[in-house]
DNA sequence: GTTAGATCTAGAACAATTCCAATCTGTTGA
DNA sequence: TCAACAGATTGGAATTGTTCTAGATCTAAC
């Protein structure tokens, strides 16, 4: 198997994140972070990893994704009790959901105009504000 | 066992959604519709109504939830994926939500300033917006 | 009361995710 | 260079939350 693109920029990234760059953490990188930003599930994920013959396991394919989340590479999004999407786009925003396709859509968060929230409880502190425009 | 409240409303309140009013229903509703708004989850109230010494199973409890929703007496609240969320307050709302204890709190609609969502695409309407505030 | 159809139930089945113990790999230091 | 160790990967079992199923049981209507 000859490589035709570069790894290093990738690798970098793996490394500045503290992570070791396994031949698995490559791959999904590459399937993840390169090109546009993408929403995806563990099973996708997994589908592509095998169609791209990368051997990877589902269990390292949810660790990997975990640690990217960690690693502030992905965020997740919840908008399905019972399935857990996997959103590449780190800038702020939001989420268009359709409903009967299971689809996401981004939604620019500068454009949306929130005001009023109101504070959490003392101690408290907000780690996000999600909004998602469900869609039928 | 004697009746020490009357069920005559709620007993009508589930004749009016075309939903029989079976003993396990009413306990359900007595549970969830009585009182202050609520946030549970199925196995939440499950275990309720086993403190209540009411005997329902844990698919009535499901199907029940269920049903309620469709006559408009409950909405689900998506905010983590892999539980849900049952939530009595029909009216627009949104929600902070506690991450480290899975707890919710709701969030005035009418107070919340939001504006400029974009148009859902040509043939496709919006069902419902979604605030989550989450906290750490 | 009888009865048809709705409802309830226990337990099996399912789907998504996590856990686990064994094995393998990447990095480091001699 | 390579041994050694910590970290990573793996298949499969386990867990969790939810839905399905087939049979027993109720409710409403006559």
């Amino acid at each position: 198997m000859t490589r035709s693109r570069p790894y290093s920029a990738l690798i970098e990234r793996l490394k500045a994140a503290g992570l070791r760059p396994t031949r698995q953490r490559l791959a999904l990188a590459k399937l993840l972070l390169e090109g546009g930003h993408r929403h995806v599930t563990a099973e996708q994920l997994h589908g592509e990893a095998r169609d791209a013959d990368v051997g990877v396991s589902l269990a390292t394919v949810y660790n990997t994704l975990h640690q990217f989340i960690g690693a502030g590479l992905l965020r997740e999004v919840v908008v399905d009790a019972g399935r857990s999407y996997f959103d590449t786009n780190m800038a702020e925003h939001h989420h268009f959901y359709f409903e009967d396709s299971g689809q996401l859509m981004d939604v620019d968060g500068q454009a949306v105009e929130l005001a009023n929230l109101p504070s959490p409880p003392e101690g408290r502190e907000i780690s996000r504000v999600d909004v998602v425009i469900r869609v039928k």
